[in-house]
DNA sequence: TTTGATTTTTAAGCATGCTTAAATATTATA
DNA sequence: TATAATATTTAAGCATGCTTAAAAATCAAA
């Protein structure tokens, strides 16, 4: 098994992919490990020499089989504690975030699995990300739009919200909105890339960093 | 905040030196950790300079009162984890170790905390380890004895059993014998120091390795 | 109390994973 | 297409925490 800082890699290179489906570049990957882009390049390396990514220099890099499989691997340890720690431990949705990124590197295969075998084998997370399964298979997702793509007047359904900065979704917290709300969008403001949503009846101004971590599925009015 | 491995030597010391209530020797922490004697010279330096130990050169270390706080601290978190797996996931009584001695390092105070609560602030772990409380302080402890001390034909209660090496405790599992299982000495076998003890009315033979993990009080016959 | 065994420390080296600064390749622009 | 801006890699260095081998201190036994 890698090192805890392999598996983020791995993982980070995972959800970067998903976003735009091309070979993820040294800066896009420090950025969102925060650290250098020279520590990228060495990593590269190592990742490429363990035949867990594809790497050609100044081309990015790519998973390989074995790279995805761990990177889900780890995805599905982040994803089931954080479920464990909201729905057994009463933690909070905002809460548990950094704490599962400590224990998604320390948890053997055996306890992951009685963790999920306690909550009744999950399909999705608190944020509403799939979980994959004790042999990396992933459940079958609704297609989910992302809200900036949303048309005024229309109504959706809130499916995933991306669980960090912490601060973001404590905020939604507040607000009251949660994964399955339903949500009208009744503005969207072109100058700042705000969109202007209804949720039980109140108005929420959500600003373009906001809006971006939110994921939504259409509801069909009957 | 010390490293992982300042934590592991922190605790190591904390534990030996309860045994023997004298400086800890370089070669019973390295014999501990399973790491080399120059390594813990180096790293006795450090903890010095942190202030979390005193240390003199060919003297031992002793822990400071900060140090201290620091082992009571891993300690608390590595009993309540395996307490937690244990009522919580249905772990077995040996497969909560090696898991806890990972996690120990990982945990937050406020998750820790979530996990007391969880669990109703126990005083004991599964394998009658005293749990430091929250601010440091350990439960009132009765007076045990080592089993190879104490008297053919008494009546014993278990009362602590060293929880590692995993299959040593699965052996003790598997024969019925629990924290708080009454025994009874039945004889004493000078020549390789086994004990033979009764235990559910059956006759059990525990070799001298055996018999160093488990601490008992007597039981006040009526 | 000197000698020899044992314990402990020092020294040198290595792997991991970072950093900053410099060099180089790619890409965009004119 | 030449040049400038940007992205990426290489180079050098550092902290942590190990290792083995050699040196030094302590302890034990005669
Ligand atoms: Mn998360
Ligand atoms: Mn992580
Ligand atoms: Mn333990
Ligand atoms: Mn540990």
């Amino acid at each position: 098994m890698p090192t805890i800082s392999k598996e983020d890699y791995l993982k980070s290179i995972y959800t970067l992919n998903l976003q735009d489906d091309k070979a993820v570049s040294t800066s896009n990957l420090a950025a969102k490990l925060e650290i250098s882009n020279a520590a990228i390049s060495e990593m590269s390396k190592k990742l490429y020499d363990l035949g867990l990514i594809s790497y050609e220099k100044y081309k990015g890099v790519e998973l390989t089989k074995e790279g995805k499989r761990i990177a889900l691997k780890i995805l599905r340890r982040h994803r089931l504690w954080e479920l464990f720690m909201i729905k057994v431990l009463n933690l909070n949705w905002d809460e548990v975030h950094d704490e599962a990124e400590k224990l998604e590197h320390h948890t053997s295969d055996f306890l992951i699995d009685k963790i999920d075998e306690y909550l009744g084998f999950p399909e999705f997370d608190p944020h509403g990300a799939p979980i994959p399964s004790k042999d990396g298979v992933l459940p079958e997702m609704p297609k989910l739009i992302p809200l900036n793509n949303c048309e005024i007047g229309r109504k959706y359904q809130v499916l995933r919200v991306v669980d960090s900065p912490s601060e973001l979704i404590s905020y939604l917290g507040r607000i009251g909105m949660n994964i399955h709300s339903n949500i009208e969008v009744v503005e969207k403001l072109s100058f700042d890339n705000s969109i202007i949503v209804m949720l039980d009846n109140v108005n929420h101004s959500l600003s373009e960093k906001v809006v971006d971590k939110i994921f939504v599925k259409e509801i069909e009015e009957d």
